[in-house]
RNA sequence: GGCCUGUUGGUGAAGCGGUUAACACACAUGCCUUUCACGCAUGUAUACACGGGUUCGAUCCCCGUACAGGUCACCA
C-alpha cells in the first residue's frame, strides 16, 4: 500500500465549527494512526464568499485542538501551492481542462446565466427538477465561431455519460453505487471567471497532492460521483472514500450556522473556558467509538486506538451534557497553577495582591466541580454579594424546631473568634455541638445555610473563612430574620 | 419529487444470527465526609420504529410501511 496521505480542505467561507473540527481530526488521527501525512488545504474557489479571517480561524483553532499538520498555507511542503486561488494562478488546472475539451470529454456552454435561469423556472413550473438541458453540448463549428465572434463569455461543463453505474466501496457506507442519469446533468468544471468549481479543483488537487483516502462529511456524498467520474476520464486513480456521518442537533437536524441550539464554532468553546484536550476527545466520539467501555482518552491514544471501520453509519447527536462532564473530568486532572489561569479570565481582576491570594482560594473551592471556565463566574457569586436571599427548601430547613437557637450560638462564637480560619470557624462550630447538644446534618446544614444562603456549596469552613466575618454574620443575622 | 441514508432504555452509544442486549451521562439509594461537593458502590429503566418473510433460531439477513435526515448550483 502506498504511503496514507490524507487532508483537511476547509472553505475560508466561515470559522471552524464542530462538524469541520471533527473532520480534521478523524482524518489526522487517521493519517497518524497509520503513519502518514495530514494535508491543509484551503478551498478558496468562491471569491465571493471567502470571508476576512476564515483561513486563520480555521489554522488557529486546529491547532489550538491539537490538530497538528505536515504540510500547509503556513509551512510549506513538496506539493504546494496549498490554497486553490494560488493553484489557479499558477496554471495548474488548465491543462486539465484544455486535455478534456480536447478529447471531446467536456464542452464550453455559452448559455447566459439568464438563460440558464429562465430554462430552469420552465422546467421548475413542469414540475420538473432544473438540470442543464445539453444546450451546448453539441454546437457546430460555425455557432461556436459565431459565440466567439460576438464575445460571448462561456463555463466549461463535464460531459456526463448518459447511463452508467457509478459505485465504490465507502469506508464508512460499505458499497455505495449511483447511477449517472440521476446527476444533476453537465457540470460545470469552470466557472464563467474561469476559475475552476469545486468538484473539478478537489480531484486535480487530491490527485497532484497524491491523497490516498478522502475521510469527509456526508453531506458530500452526491459529490462522489461527478468526482469518480472525473478521475475516470482523467484516467487518474480514485483515492479510497469514507463518508461520515452528520452532526446533528437536538432537534436530529443538520447543523447549520444560524442554528442557536447549540454553540458550534470552536472558538466559542474555547471563549468559555473549555479545555482543547477535552473538546479534542469530545469531538472524537462523536459518529466514532473506542472498542472498550472507556470514554476518556488523550490524543496519543486516540492515534493509537483509531479504526476508521468503527465509525458510525447512524447520524452523531451532540450530546451538551456529555461534554460538560468530558471537560469537567479534564478540569479535576489540572494543576492548581493550570486551573486558575483557567478560570481567572472569568473572575474580576481589579483586585490588590492581597485579594488576588483570596481569589484564588476562593476559586480553587470549586475545582473538583467546574465544568467550564465561566461556570466560575456564577459559582463564585455568593462571594461578591452583599446580601444572601433563601430559596425555598432552605426556608424550610431552616424553620425547623431549634434552629434559631443553634444559629444564635453559632453568631456569638464566630463573633468571638480571634482568627477567622478555617480550623478556627470548625472550632466555633464544635463549639456550638458541645453546648447545644446538636450534631450531624442538624448541625451543619443551619451552619451552611446561615453562613452561605445555599444548601450545597464548597468545603463549610474555607467557604466561611474566605467569606470573612463581617459578611458571615451578617448573613446569620439575615437568616434568622427570616424565621 | 428522484437518488442516498438512518431508526437500540430519559439522553448518548455498543452489539454484525443463539448475550441476563454492554458502557457512559442523567436519575435514585447506600458508603465516605459530623454538612456540602468529589469519589466509591448498588439500583431504577415495558430500549431493539412497525408489518411481513428467510432460518431450528432474528436487534443483527431480505422485502415493504412509517418516521427522520442528507442531496439534487457557474457553493464548497
Amino acid at each position: 500500500m502506498s504511503k496514507v496521505r490524507v487532508r483537511y480542505a476547509p472553505s475560508p467561507t466561515g470559522y471552524l465549527h464542530i462538524g469541520n473540527a471533527r473532520t480534521a481530526l478523524f482524518n489526522y488521527l487517521f493519517a497518524k494512526h497509520n503513519g502518514g501525512d495530514f494535508i491543509v488545504r484551503i478551498e478558496d474557489t468562491d471569491v465571493a464568499r471567502n470571508i476576512e479571517g476564515g483561513e486563520k480561524s480555521q489554522l488557529d483553532n486546529l491547532k489550538w485542538l491539537g490538530v497538528e499538520w505536515d504540510e500547509s498555507i503556513d509551512m510549506g511542503g513538496d506539493f504546494g501551492p496549498y490554497n486553490q486561488l494560488a493553484r489557479h494562478e499558477a496554471g495548474i488546472y488548465t491543462k486539465y481542462v484544455d486535455q478534456l475539451l480536447a478529447e471531446g470529454k467536456a464542452y464550453k456552454c455559452y448559455c447566459s446565466s439568464e438563460e440558464l435561469d429562465v430554462e430552469a423556472e420552465r422546467q421548475k413550473a413542469e414540475g420538473m427538477i432544473p438540470r442543464y438541458n445539453g444546450k451546448c453540448s453539441n454546437l457546430t463549428e460555425a455557432q461556436i465561431a459565431g459565440f466567439e465572434a460576438e464575445g460571448r463569455d462561456y463555463t466549461v461543463r463535464f460531459r456526463v455519460p448518459t447511463n452508467e453505474e457509478i459505485s465504490w466501496t465507502d469506508i464508512v457506507k460499505s458499497d455505495v453505487t449511483f447511477n449517472s442519469k440521476d446527476i444533476s446533468g453537465d457540470f460545470n468544471i469552470l466557472k464563467r471567471d474561469g476559475i475552476p468549481t469545486y468538484n473539478f479543483a478537489v480531484v486535480i488537487d487530491d490527485h497532484l497532492m497524491e491523497i490516498s483516502h478522502v475521510l469527509r462529511g456526508e453531506d458530500h456524498i452526491s459529490n462522489t460521483p461527478k468526482q469518480i467520474m472525473l478521475y475516470n476520464a482523467m484516467d487518474m486513480t480514485v483515492p479510497t472514500f469514507g463518508h461520515m456521518t452528520l452532526i446533528v442537533n437536538p432537534d436530529g437536524k443538520k447543523l447549520s450556522k444560524r442554528d442557536t441550539s447549540i454553540i458550534q464554532f470552536i472558538e466559542q468553546y474555547k471563549d468559555l473556558g473549555y479545555l482543547p484536550e477535552a473538546m479534542f476527545n469530545f469531538i472524537t466520539l462523536l459518529g466514532w467509538s473506542p472498542v472498550g467501555e472507556d470514554e476518556i482518552f488523550g490524543k496519543e491514544e486516540l492515534i493509537k486506538i483509531f479504526d476508521e471501520t468503527r465509525l458510525s453509519k447512524s447520524p452523531a447527536k451532540f450530546d451538551e451534557a456529555k461534554l460538560t462532564w468530558i471537560n469537567n473530568q479534564y478540569v479535576k486532572q489540572l494543576s492548581e497553577d493550570e486551573y486558575y489561569d483557567l478560570v481567572l479570565p472569568f473572575l474580576q481582576k481589579d483586585l490588590s495582591a492581597e485579594d488576588s491570594a483570596w481569589l484564588k482560594a476562593v476559586a480553587m473551592l470549586y475545582k473538583d466541580q467546574l465544568s467550564y471556565g465561566q461556570e466560575i463566574t456564577e459559582l463564585v457569586t455568593l462571594f461578591f454579594k452583599d446580601e444572601i436571599s433563601l430559596d425555598e427548601e432552605s426556608l424550610e430547613f431552616v424553620r425547623q424546631e431549634g434552629v434559631v437557637e443553634t444559629l444564635e450560638a453559632l453568631k456569638a462564637n464566630l463573633a468571638a473568634s480571634e482568627e477567622f480560619t478555617a480550623d478556627a470557624i470548625k472550632a466555633a462550630i464544635k463549639a456550638v455541638q458541645k453546648d447545644l447538644g446538636v450534631k450531624g446534618k442538624m448541625l451543619f446544614m443551619p451552619s451552611r445555610i446561615a453562613t452561605t444562603g445555599q444548601m450545597h456549596g464548597p468545603d463549610l469552613t474555607s467557604s466561611v473563612s474566605l467569606l470573612g466575618k463581617e459578611k458571615a454574620i451578617a448573613n446569620i443575622d439575615y437568616v434568622i430574620s427570616q424565621i
